[in-house]
DNA sequence: TTCGCTTCTTAATCTAGATTAAGAATATCC
DNA sequence: GGATATTCTTAATCTAGATTAAGAAGCGAA
């Protein structure tokens, strides 16, 4: 799917207004293991991803490695706390396959705004899905033990388990990367 | 803190503007134990807290309760997968003190964006914002103890503490009620 | 003032999942 | 090909927090 396809799911662009849209981003490419936001930078940007695989992580008091989000092809992906407050991040967002993604900086989107203000209406709409997600996983979190939660991640995200490690999963889960396969010898 | 000074806290409104927002709310009470939103009905708005608090809960697979959310004075909430799908809505939203609310119905909503269209602004950094620190509860889950998130919510939440028995605490942070009477009992 | 209901506490026992440690598969690279 | 690093598995032991059960304390209503 093109971010044209993705963006008329929420608001119909005319061809002009999808070229102002277009001129407000900057293509990156990134290889495994390098970093779209660096730890202790301040995250200019939102990213959207054309293709490829990211993860959002930080570090435990132990120096565990965290994952919080996984992002694939048609995400938007952001710190938002570093974003809004222009704060260093404790975030890191790096990519785990080779990836292209769209920049959007804080500026650009301001700009954006002004020349083309259903953009408001579309950020609006991709934020209230985004709550939407995190609420779902909240459910799940709470209700779901730990081997519930695998068995439905694999189930809902089959093709996402393929491109990601298991420890990724196991992080992004919040278990140890033991228990995982515990579970999986079961199956 | 009025609603006109909550709003503005993101975008300046004149008078006029103002009375235009005022004219698409619904102000509504509710006495402690009234839902403000029913298990199983399809959600129709978003509703302002004026003042009081409620929360926002689901029953597990074991018929138990589980709060995911309080809300409190100048605080949004609605539950956005019933809403935005127009979904029979699994989660309850309940007051625990008298309270009285702002009611945005989704209709009025599109009004308001249409006849104000910086409306759209507004609930785009709501949004955000709340996504935000969805995202931090998220890093506190992840990273801290039961006995590390119920000492700083406390810490954090002081007056919040107050007006919440412990029993819904311990379920909004996922702990049973006799493991807060523990900790409680070694401070 | 007593009754009934809701909330909180204490203590014994239990369990999902962590931790530790070792080795087995898989990749990657010269 | 062999060497080296990554990733995954197995198994023994440990622990934070759940569960169960009982009773204590608070509190509004008649």
């Amino acid at each position: 799917m093109s971010l044209r396809a993705y963006i008329e799911r929420y608001v119909s662009l005319s061809e002009e207004e999808y070229k102002i849209f277009l001129s407000c981003l900057e293509t990156r490419s990134f290889a495994p293991g390098e970093q779209l936001l660096k730890y202790e930078e301040r995250c200019q940007s939102r990213f959207y991803i054309k293709n490829g695989c990211v993860r959002m992580y930080g570090y435990t008091e132990k120096g565990k490695e965290q994952i919080y989000h996984f992002g694939i092809d048609n995400w938007w992906i952001s710190n938002y706390e570093s974003l809004l407050n222009d704060a260093p991040s404790q975030l890191i967002i790096e990519a785990i396959e080779p990836t292209e993604v769209y920049c959007l900086t804080m500026q650009k989107f301001e700009e954006l705004c002004h020349r083309l203000p259903k953009t408001e209406r579309l950020f609006r709409m991709i934020m209230e899905r985004a709550y939407m997600a995190f609420q779902k996983r909240l459910e799940f979190l709470f209700n779901l033990s730990s081997e519930e939660q695998y068995k439905n991640f694999i189930e809902v995200n089959a093709k996402f388990t393929q491109r990601v490690p298991q420890y990724m999963l196991a992080s992004y889960l919040g278990v140890t990367p033991e228990f995982i396969s515990k579970i999986r010898s079961k199956i």
